[in-house]
DNA sequence: CTGAAAGCGCTTACAG
DNA sequence: CTGAAAGCGCTTACAG
C-alpha cells in the first residue's frame, strides 16, 4: 500500500507537496502533474486513518438507530445518507436494537474514531450523551428527544395518535383500543396520549386504559397486543396501532381471525411497509421519515461546519390519510 | 479527551504500561490498579484511530449491500452483526444502491480505513475487487458471486426459480409468467432460468420469453412488470416473482385489479416482508437470509484470524412453502 | 514485569 | 510555491 513518501520519492517532491496536491491546495501545475502521475503509477490511496488521527476529525457520520429492520428507520437512513454523501461524508449505520448498552458502545466508538458527528434516534430517554457533548461532537436527535440540549428533529406524536383515533371515531367505530410501544419510549407514550384524549373526550370507555396495551415496537408486539384485545370480554371494534410494525402485527392477527377492515377499524401511526392491502382500507398517519433524515443531516452538517447558534428542535408535520369512508358496521 | 500519556502521568507509570493494561497484557496487579483508577478518573477512552494506524488493522467490518431498504438484506445484516459483535467487531453498513460507483467508493474506504474485512453483496458481476485482494484484505461475497477467487455464500438460485414455477404448475396454472431483476444480476438471471426450464418442459408457451419481464429488484419494478403482463393480448394466469420486493409490487397490482390469489397464482422467490396476506395464499421460496449473514461473518472471521485455505463457496438450501393447494380456477 | 523509543501515514504551522 | 520537522495517540519489539 503506497504511502505519500513513496509518491513523493517517485515524483521528486516532498511529502508535503503530495499532501497538498491530494487535498487540492496551491501547488504549481508542473509539480502537481508530477505528483498525479506518480500517484496513479503507484495506485496511491490516502490512508484515512492517518489523516483522521492528524486532523482529529474524520469524514464519516454515525447514524445510530434502534431497529435497522424497521423500514421507517431505513427510510430515514436514506435521507441522511443522500445529504451526507452530497457533502462528501460517508455514513455508517449502527443498530442498537433498542438496547442502551449497545447504544453506549456505538456512541463510544463514534468518539474514539473521531467521527464528524452523530445522528441518533435514542434507545431510551436515559441515553447518556455527556461524553459526546463534552467533547464537542455535534449530535442531532431524530424521532425521539433526549435530556440534553442538542438539535432535534421530531414529529408531533400526540397529534399523530389523536388524528388516528379521531379518524376512527369519524368512521363510526365505538370501541377504539390502542396498542403502543414501551412506556419509556417517548413516541410510544405520546401517541397513546393522543389516543386517550380522543376516547376520553368521546366518553367511549369508563376506564380507557383497559383498552391500551404496551408491547414492543415490532410485529410480534403488535400480534400479542392484538390477540389480547380480541380476547377481552368486551372486545374493541377498532384499534390505533402506534407504529408501522405493530400495525402489521395487528393486521396479521385480524386477517387470521377473519376480521379484515372495515369490519374492524384500523388506524396506524406510520406507513405500512410493503403493504398489499387494498388501497385505503386502513387509515394511515404518514410520517415524514425520509424528510426527517434529510433535515437531521442538514442540521448536523451545519454544526460540523461550525454553526454555534442555540440548539433547535424542528417538528415536522404528519398527515392523516383516512381509510375510504366505508361506514363501520352498526352492531 | 484524555490520552494514554495523561493516564500514565496520573498513575505514575509509563504509557506502555497503560497500553498493556488497556489491552489486557501482563502487568503487576498494583500497577494495573493504579492505571485503572487513573483511567476512570480521567474518563479515558482509547483512541481507536491511533490504535488502528499503529496496528494497521481496525476492529470494524464493512458490510456492503445493494439495497438497505430491502428486508432481505437487513435480515442478512442482522446475521452478520450478531456474529461480528460476539467476536468483538463492530459492523458498518454501507448502501450501494446497486450503483457500482458508490460501491467502489465504499470499498476504497474499507481499504483506507484499514478495516478488518468486508462482506459484500456485489452490485454487478463487474465489481472490481483487485485493490482489496491485492492488499490481502479478507472479503466474503454473499448472495451474488464475483469474478474473483474469494469465499462466498450463495443459494441455489436456479433451483429457487424452478421450485417456484413447479409449485404453480402443480397447482394447475397454465400460463405462468416470470418477472425478474436486471439481466446482469446473477440472482435475477438464474432464477428466471429456473422458471424457463419448467415452463419449457411443460410446453407451456411457444416462446417462453414473451412471458418474461426484466425490471428492477424493487416494488416499482414488480408493479411495472406485472402491469405489462396483465396488458398482454393473452395474459398469464400466474406469475413467478424473482425477489421479495417484486413479489410485493406484483401483488399490489393484482389486488388493485381484483385478481387476488388463488384467482391468479403467485409464487415468490424470497419471503414477503411484513405481509398481511392470509396465510399460505402465496407460494414462497424461503431464503435463509439471516443464516447467509451468519455464515458469511463466520467465514470472514476465520480469514481475519489468518486462515489461508483455498477459497470456499457455501451454497445454502432454500425451501419451498407452497400455497395451500386450492386448485387453480379451470377456465 | 516495566520503560524508552521508534514508528504507523498523514497534515500543517513555520520558514524561506 | 515548497520543504523540513513536529506531532496526532497509540503499540510493540527491544533491553533490562
Amino acid at each position: 500500500m503506497a504511502t505519500i513518501y513513496e509518491v513523493a520519492a517517485l515524483a521528486g517532491v516532498s511529502p508535503a507537496t503530495v499532501s497538498r496536491v491530494v487535498n487540492g491546495q496551491r501547488v504549481s501545475e508542473e509539480k502537481a502533474a508530477l505528483v498525479r502521475a506518480a500517484a496513479a503509477e503507484l495506485n496511491f490511496t490516502p490512508n484515512r486513518t492517518a489523516r483522521t488521527l492528524r486532523r482529529q476529525n474524520s469524514e464519516v457520520i454515525a447514524l445510530v438507530l434502534p431497529d435497522i429492520e424497521n423500514p421507517y428507520f431505513t427510510s430515514m437512513a436514506r435521507g441522511v445518507e443522500d445529504v451526507a454523501r452530497a457533502a462528501g461524508y460517508s455514513v455508517v449505520l449502527c443498530n442498537t436494537d433498542e438496547d442502551p448498552a449497545k447504544e453506549a458502545k456505538y456512541l463510544d466508538i463514534a468518539i474514539s474514531e473521531n467521527m464528524a458527528g452523530v445522528v441518533l434516534a435514542p434507545a431510551s430517554d436515559h441515553t447518556d450523551l455527556q461524553h459526546l457533548v463534552a467533547r464537542g461532537r455535534p449530535i442531532v436527535a431524530v424521532d425521539r428527544s433526549t435530556r440534553f440540549d442538542i438539535d432535534g428533529v421530531m414529529m408531533n406524536n400526540r397529534q399523530g395518535g389523536l388524528s388516528a383515533a379521531q379518524t376512527l371515531v369519524d368512521a363510526g367505530y365505538r370501541r377504539i383500543a390502542c396498542i403502543t410501544g414501551p412506556r419509556d419510549i417517548e413516541t410510544a407514550a405520546e401517541r397513546s396520549n393522543g389516543w386517550r384524549e380522543i376516547v376520553t373526550r368521546a366518553g367511549m370507555f369508563d376506564r380507557p386504559d383497559d383498552y391500551l396495551r404496551y408491547s414492543t415496537f415490532r410485529v410480534d408486539g403488535g400480534r400479542t397486543a392484538m390477540q389480547e384485545l380480541l380476547a377481552m370480554e368486551n372486545p374493541p371494534d377498532a384499534v390505533v396501532a402506534a407504529n408501522n410494525l405493530m400495525g402489521v402485527g395487528a393486521l396479521q392477527v385480524l386477517t387470521e381471525t377473519g376480521l379484515t377492515p372495515p369490519a374492524f377499524g384500523v388506524a396506524v401511526v406510520g406507513d405500512l411497509p410493503f403493504t398489499t392491502l387494498p388501497p385505503a382500507s386502513v387509515s394511515i398517519v404518514r410520517l415524514p421519515a425520509r424528510h426527517m433524515g434529510v433535515t437531521a443531516a442538514r442540521m448536523l452538517l451545519e454544526r460540523i461546519d461550525g454553526d454555534t447558534q442555540p440548539a433547535r428542535t424542528v417538528v415536522l408535520r404528519n398527515e392523516i390519510i383516512p381509510a375510504t369512508s366505508v361506514p363501520a358496521p352498526t352492531v
